[in-house]
DNA sequence: CTGAAAGCGCTTACAG
DNA sequence: CTGAAAGCGCTTACAG
């Protein structure tokens, strides 16, 4: 049995109003219903607004699931990020959004948990969805995007980048900050310096690791690595074992803002103190970053005019410009607080 | 013109493989590729891997925008947040979303940013696209959820409802909570006692401000309230002009974590000290309380237990079941650090 | 168990 | 400017 849109039997909410259903109460064909709603192409005036009339009355809302399968794209912009918890992925899912929002596309936030299955879920379906457009910041930076560029579906890749190229990029410029970073540290007199690196698969994770080993090694110094996995729990085992380890790290450099949390409290826990007995420089400028004991020293990433870019990109892209793939490079800022010894550096 | 699967002519990207395709390939109808693909009827074993491997020769993936239109909804669950920079919201996210693909459901997350237009217009969406059931935390506690009751679209409210009945509602049990936190402040002989609160036309900062009120009268004392809009920046500025002006608060109650940084710095700035000068308690308990200086004492709240419960109610709504609307109330705990003066609570 | 056919509700060439 | 009609790619009663 098919129920018409009068046909509201007690108890069962009406069926939604179709297209067909303006049209019939408007008395024109659901084509320039279709295109009174689109403003579309230019319709007479009386028969504008007889639709809208009709639309109203009836309180029509447009199918969009079958605006969707007719037009093969869901307009939506897909939000793909490896942490949502992580204040620095929170602030960006923030901008992005708002500027998408502005230019006047919806946004789709997904997170991907540190976790390149759950990436590669999601990406498939926001390309089954067919969303308009990806900002992706990689879990897995072996992503496949095959799907995506199969469906002519525009990707930026933020923060960090994938392996295959072709798609743009905006990214930090991480190894020469940690190693200057590092580098401070070592002029400071400390020749025992430990890193608490996040996933190393990853790009950040990577270059993080790769700018510190570098400054090290200029130095003749013997690098110390702990795995924190970009994770404040593994960030502070990894730590606690460090000390317990009767490692004599009188420095520690930070990968990002989750496991400086970790790595402080591991710290206390050890009886440990800052910046005394360790030092401590991160990545990454939470807003608690100054209002902790000590105040924090960190490397801190222009996220604002980072996600702006990209979406730049990614609007340009979906607005089908073309051009050579692009690959920006933003520098971060030391800003010292007290974490790394007081005007040490 | 109409390209078929096959003709992939140089430079175009070959049109993905349509279920007719599929059946074509394997000689049986498309009602059978699609039984096979949705492991729906029993279908005999020989032709099912027929279908099984021309879907696989075709790489064939089902156009989920044609599923959706037929089915009329999506599948996935929507998660809609205030503010998805505040690490309470952040941490609900991710269980929610866990919980979501343990039980294979999609998940996606909107931010709302604190705005009731931004909830009317996400909740919009997520109607159009016909998601199986929302989680939402409001911005707006007037929130229209008509559009979602007349589409059978399930809605549970977390850590803060909707003036309209009828839809599951896990909260935390604000009121009690902040007036004992408050009263102890009074116990341990603060007179004078502002609160910054948070937006009082939702619930959690309309009640969390009626606590501190039945406190205050309690005690016979004159409450003292600052807006801060659930923001840290507002906050920040309200406190600081609450000491400019030449308050005599010795004891601040926050009404969240955010506002908690933005009165922290305030008083830091205004050169006061926490708690000798002035005593701070907040609602939340993010990873860094324990870290700032001095260590903050919370309220905090059991949002796993409650986002669990919540998920769990919405995924029996999703399944049909039908029972009259539940609202559950969670204990807060208040958790004494330094930031109240030590142990004079 | 299997297939032919209707239909989900739009959009958009195509003709007039 | 407007309408009749095809078609987007599936799913699902209905018959056999």
């Amino acid at each position: 049995m098919v129920r018409r849109p009068g046909d509201s039997s007690l108890g069962t909410a009406p069926r939604p109003a179709r297209i067909r259903d303006v049209a019939e109460l408007a008395a024109v064909s659901v084509a320039t219903v279709s295109r009174v709603l689109n403003e579309d192409a230019r319709v007479d005036p009386e028969l504008r607004d007889r639709v809208r009339a009709a639309a109203a009355q009836l309180d029509y809302r447009p199918n969009r699931l079958a605006r969707n399968l007719r037009r093969q794209q869901m307009d939506a912009i897909g939000v793909v990020v490896p942490d949502i918890e992580n204040p620095h992925f929170a602030e960006m899912v923030r901008i992005v959004e708002h500027i998408a929002l502005e230019r006047g596309h919806r946004v789709l936030v997904c997170n991907t948990d540190e976790d390149g299955e759950r990436q590669a879920s999601y990406l498939q379906m926001l390309a089954d969805e067919r969303v308009s457009g990806i900002v992706l910041s990689p879990s897995d930076s072996t992503g496949n995007i095959d799907l995506l560029r199969d469906l002519n579906i525009p990707v930026v890749t933020i923060d960090r980048t994938l392996k295959v190229g072709g798609t743009d990029a905006v990214v930090a410029d991480n190894i020469p900050a940690v190693r200057a970073a590092t580098h401070r540290l070592i002029q400071a007199g400390h020749r025992s310096i430990a890193f608490v690196g996040g996933r190393p698969e990853v790009e950040t994770g990577s270059e993080r690791q790769e700018g510190y080993l570098a400054a090290m090694e200029e130095a003749g110094l013997t690098p110390l690595l702990a795995d924190g996995g970009f994770r404040r729990d593994a960030a502070e085992a990894a730590v606690t074992q460090l000390l317990a380890g009767g490692c004599s790290a009188s420095a520690l450099v930070v990968a990002n803002n989750l496991m400086a949390l970790g790595a402080i409290r591991a710290i206390r826990l050890a009886g440990a103190r800052i910046p005394t007995d360790i030092a401590v420089i991160s990545v990454d400028n939470p807003p608690w970053a100054e209002l902790l004991d000590p105040p924090l020293t960190v490397l801190a990433q222009p996220i604002r005019a980072m996600a702006t870019r990209a979406m730049e990109l990614l609007i340009r892209r979906i607005g089908g410009e073309r051009f050579p793939a692009v690959r920006e490079i933003y520098p971060l800022e030391l800003i010292i607080r007290h974490s790394c010894g007081t005007n040490q550096l």
